[in-house]
DNA sequence: CAGGCATACTCGTATAGACGAGTGGGCAAG
DNA sequence: CTTGCCCACTCGTCTATACGAGTATGCCTG
């Protein structure tokens, strides 16, 4: 017999014409608001719900799939339904591709993931040539085939962004950039050695619910969109010389930019 | 009697360990990238879908809501379930702020929409002074309360954005600022001819689920995030004189940003 | 012909029940 | 005491049924 639920949640009215998933849903949603049910927490089972208002299971079960749909909850199978605790947050700054940055050797997410206290890792290396999707083509002008270079980044064990570079095989082939490890200061350091100084970059950024392949490579939870961002490196004569399309988990993620007002 | 589906789906696999409303909702899905199914078109109805896989209603029901939480699909109520269209984008380039737009006397908005064939709006105006936010405040480096500028944007007649700016009241009181047009080039010309030479833009992005009020206030579909925006705009002398907070509907937009390699 | 109603289709909401599978604690056997 | 099993509790999946409400169509009535 499950165990009365913790007072924190009202009744139903039935004269509203209100659904009652959506009665519950808003009860617990606001309990979650107001810290009631702090991070990380579990929320009464559905079998508590069930006694607490008097309706039957999927009723309940539809309440907790409106609050999964927002983030704001995750189950647990044979655990419980918990709230949904905000993993730590990766911030972006605008000046992270500064050619200071460079310099230093280590690559940009290691340093910066150890100044956070966090421990960084790198995964699912994949460095091949490979034929050029039609976008790809188009932003580097062109291009057949190209080198890609995959990579997946944790934090602290979890996967938080999947990335691959693309670059013209007249550039890259033969070159540390198409080694596993590319060396320090990575490959925008081996661009510029080879003659190509960097001028600047684009980044064109979206938003949207993963397809099931990003929900498993970034073991998303359900109710988490990803940030797709796509940046396309410029030399100095305006060639574009890299585009990296990457996939980040939203909820650990803040991009930060600097803009000019002239 | 429901007619019979049309051919594009096949069978279930009883021996698969997947859940079989994934497996339905794994075809339907590859049935729309394959573009058996346009953007906007009708996919089969519960009724006839239970027809094929001989499966019950509920099952059914449960593969569209999880093609609805990734953002494929959206249902109508008394018509079906459709395909769901691309709405036009609209880029945001990271000189949208820079002086020389802003000496043509219209709106940002206005002027881009137009440019894009299409028709904008703006509701909801709403300007007061109200208490500062514990983030506002510090953004605006401790003010106590601000004049707070709401509106929304629609295109076509779809909202995709709501924004509120917030500015401290020393600056903003009893000038064009605090009225509901402030005139030609929108708040910032106002600040400069007040001043406050802009010097820079701060922008913080970051994806999530939108709220229920978010939902409704943009109309958005299940399955469609948000962008969240806060841009902090700064003055010759380095301080803060503005803080806008934008909610954008993350399928109408794209960011766009330039980045110097220095 | 025009208007209104009936009807059949659509999805939305809710109930009741069944079985499966993951988790964790307690109890019993070694 | 340790090991291993059982059981209780959790969510996951699926069926079957019922009624409500929005939409579109076509027929019937005036």
């Amino acid at each position: 017999m499950p165990s009365l639920p913790s007072g924190f949640l009202g009744d139903l009215d039935p004269t509203s014409d209100r659904a009652v998933f959506r009665q519950i849903a808003d009860q617990l949603r606001e309990a979650i608001d107001r810290g009631r049910f702090k991070e990380g927490e579990k929320l009464p089972s559905e079998a508590e719900l069930v006694d607490h208002y008097g309706v039957s299971r999927m009723t309940v079960r539809n309440s907790f799939s409106v609050l999964q749909g927002e983030g704001l909850v995750h189950a647990e199978h044979g655990k419980g339904v918990f709230v949904r605790p905000r993993p730590p947050v990766r911030r972006l700054a605008s000046d992270r591709f500064a050619r200071r940055h460079r310099e230093q050797g280590k690559a940009a997410f290691i340093v910066e993931a150890n100044a956070a206290g966090s421990h960084p890792q790198v995964d699912s290396l994949e460095v091949k040539e490979e034929k050029a999707s039609q976008d790809v083509s188009t932003r580097l002008g062109s291009v057949r085939r190209v080198l890609a270079r995959r990579r997946r980044y944790l934090l602290d064990g979890r996967p938080v962004e999947f990335a691959t570079s693309y670059l013209p095989l007249d550039i890259a082939r033969g070159t540390p950039i198409a080694e596993p490890n590319p060396g320090p200061g990575g490959i925008y350091a081996r661009l510029e050695e080879l003659g190509h100084r960097l001028d600047h970059f684009e980044e064109e950024i979206r938003a949207r619910m993963p397809s099931p392949a990003e929900v498993k490579t970034l073991r998303l939870a359900s109710g988490v969109p990803v940030i797709h961002l796509i940046r396309t490196a410029f030399d100095a004569e305006g060639r574009a010389v890299e585009v990296c399309d990457t996939v980040m988990a939203a909820d650990a993620y803040v991009l930060s930019y600097q803009l000019p007002a002239t």
